[in-house]
DNA sequence: TCTGGGGTCCTAGGACCC
DNA sequence: TCTGGGGTCCTAGGACCC
């Protein structure tokens, strides 16, 4: 059996722990931009605020009607998210962590039976009360199945916040129950699809011969079909996996023209990518990086340009990566053309010890570069001061908007919260 | 005026090889 | 004039996820 806990509009959440004034209230979370709402509370969706709804267009209303607004506070939400692991963890070891604010739990791994109703309703309670942050529990045979029941248990709230697919005739009846759009691993397309067969929800999906869904559609809703009736095939990673690639990119507060502005966010964007890439301990040996106009302005002329640039070597110092960086920049840079976003994507990594090197490798990946980016690393972690390279600019025009983000409360002793 | 950012996996098709 | 068949590897793009 598989347990998938999921924090109750994540961010939302984080938000209220630290303003307890908030509570009933409508609370949204913004995108980086404050571009669109990526997180509502229960009271702001029943507002009929929409989930990555742009934000200006429910701006005026929702503010009217006493709406509370913040901006992503990330270093908050990552923190808060690794305290909910970490009692996770205390539940049960074979964890995997999803993405920030849900994780599967393997049950399978208790030597002992087990009653699954306490044991979710305990781990519930004890994240609400440790940590502060409201969950869901879905548990079922399989990955698919364990998302589906948390989506009831978070949908019903009769249910408590925990539902138990247990038998054949509880899972029947929620299968029957679930739209083939909200299962996990079918989009946009393959709901349109299913659609056009005459599936309609997750039951008859279920219900399907997974091999000719296999040879019809693709491999991966023929394991979704299979794990709807009852058989796992859905594998985890329970060491955390290398990434095998690191973006950053950033939309600009507004548009911009001038080739100089754009090489400052692509040296910016370069270096975090490189610290991130430093963190993982990893070397890449292909940087991309793009250039982008607002594709959401028909407007204006539009433009994607990008190009990738392979090394000889691979490498992780930011020096090599700003600078190949910015030649694509320069080798892919038009005149004419309003940007509203760009990137750089490093790929094809080598963990960064015992790498073959190559015939043409000088020492420019030597032990002063390990050395310079090491310090440099420590420094910026340390937060003394912020060290950047070359031409990432003091002014930084291209910066996002922000404006409405909360304290770090707990990583940050200045802002910490106060009380009265 | 104002529409996020960061990932993974799979597949089709081209290049190339014998 | 006739122009096979089978395989691998790589890449770009699609679809999906949170």
């Amino acid at each position: 059996m598989f347990a998938l806990v999921d924090c109750n509009s994540f961010y939302a959440s984080c938000e209220k722990i630290f303003r307890p004034d908030l509570r009933n209230k409508p609370i949204v979370v913004l995108s980086n931009n404050d571009g669109c709402v990526i997180a509502r509370s229960s009271e702001a969706k029943l507002m009929g605020i929409g989930m990555g709804q742009p934000w200006y267009q429910v701006k005026d209303k929702y503010l009217n009607s006493n709406g509370i607004v913040f901006s992503s506070n990330y270093e908050l939400y990552a923190d808060i998210s690794n305290r909910v692991m970490n009692v996770l963890t205390e539940f049960c070891p074979e964890i995997d962590i999803y993405s920030i604010d849900e994780a599967f739990l393997d049950l399978s791994s208790f030597k002992t039976n087990i009653d699954l109703i306490n044991f979710a309703h305990d781990c519930r309670d004890k994240i609400k009360k440790w940590v502060g942050i409201p969950v869901s529990i879905g548990i079922a045979p399989t990955r698919t199945l364990s998302k589906l029941a948390n989506k009831v248990a978070k949908d019903d709230p009769r249910y408590g916040g925990v539902v138990i697919l247990a038998n054949k005739d509880i899972t029947r009846h929620f299968l029957k129950s679930t739209s083939i759009d909200k299962i996990w691993g079918v989009g946009r397309r393959l709901t349109i699809r299913l659609k056009e067969i005459g599936i309609s929800n997750a039951y008859d999906l279920s219900q399907l011969d997974p091999r000719l869904v296999g040879s019809n559609f693709n491999v991966i809703l023929e394991r979704t079909v299979r794990e709807l009736r009852g058989q796992p095939c859905i594998t985890t990673n329970n060491f955390m996996e290398p990434k095998k690639q690191i973006m950053v990119s950033r939309s600009f507060g507004r548009s911009i023209t001038s080739k100089k502005i754009l090489s400052e966010a692509i040296s910016f964007h370069a270096s975090r990518a490189a610290e991130k890439l430093r963190h993982e301990s990893q070397k890449c040996r292909i940087i991309t990086a793009f250039i982008r106009s607002n594709r959401f302005n028909n407007n204006i002329k539009q433009i994607y340009a990008s190009r990738h640039i392979e090394l000889a070597y691979p490498t992780d110092d930011s020096r090599i990566i700003i600078k190949n960086a910015n030649q694509i920049l320069n080798s892919v840079f038009m005149d004419g053309y309003q940007y509203s976003k760009a990137g750089v994507l490093l790929s094809d990594f080598t963990k960064s010890y015992g790498y073959q090197m190559s015939l043409f490798d000088k020492n420019i990946d030597s032990k002063s570069s390990r050395e310079l980016m090491r310090t440099v690393d420590h420094i910026n972690m340390m937060e003394i001061a912020r060290i950047g390279f070359g031409n990432q600019g003091f002014i930084n025009t291209w910066r996002m908007k922000r404006q409405i983000k909360s304290k770090r409360y707990t990583t940050k002793v200045e802002e910490l919260p106060e009380v009265s």
